[in-house]
DNA sequence: TGAACATATGAACAGTTGTTCATATATTAA
DNA sequence: TTAATATATGAACAACTGTTCATATGTTCA
């Protein structure tokens, strides 16, 4: 099928309809922002890690076996998208779960994959 | 600070009994997986479509305008993370949302990315 | 002050991804 | 059968990502 064809099923109006439900163009390019930082193994371990205790970038460096820059990298990348939070403590620089939301993502997605059988 | 050191703040007991918690690497990779998936601004016009009606590849093709190909590209990383299932209908092959822990996942993102003043 | 510790950042490279083009397969209708 | 429609797949290329290395910045304490 050539593009601009349209299959017998299509029903242009209605298409249209469903469009304008759909979140705009910046909510989904968000969207694909944050679920794209939530796609690298060591950002969701840093992640489950946080969940049980806000952690200095030390703590999860020793943790995760990477190098430290490997490490703050993926944290600017889960600050900047709101996904954790810092918190200044004498030299050290803690790192925490931004809010429930990212807690239910994660939870969510565990859910997922832990559920077949 | 070299790798292998470590900062005062680090208790490697604590952290040992932390890595347990966290869930097994299977998971995780999984888990990176359906969050890969979830990152491109494509798939994820096709679940926010998906979600208000089922679609054939037809009809998604004419209401992202891109070709027919990279719809059904799409449409098997989402079906092979079980992300949306497949029903054929005649010659039509009708795709819709695999269930609620996906619903719950685009709103979660959603209203995390919305939420920001 | 300066030395040591803690974290951040830029550059660069290997590996990965999304799209398109071309083509194959599957279903229906004639 | 054959033609037309509907969908899937493989190859290939540009664009993007995560890691490391090297280095810069920021903080504490002596």
């Amino acid at each position: 099928m050539f593009m601009g064809e349209r299959c017998e099923r299509v029903d242009t109006q209605q298409i249209e309809t469903l469009l304008k439900v759909i979140p705009e163009a910046e909510s989904i390019s968000k969207m694909a922002a944050v679920f794209q930082a939530l796609q690298s193994d060591t950002r969701l371990k840093i992640l489950f890690l946080l969940r049980q205790k806000e952690m200095c970038v030390c703590e999860l460096e020793q943790a995760l076996e990477v190098t430290q820059s490997a490490v703050s990298h993926s944290l600017r990348t889960l600050r900047q998208l709101d996904l954790v939070r810092v918190r200044r403590e004498g030299k050290f620089t803690v790192y925490f779960i931004a809010d429930e939301h990212v807690r239910m993502l994660i939870e969510m997605c565990l859910e997922h994959v832990e559920e077949k059988t």
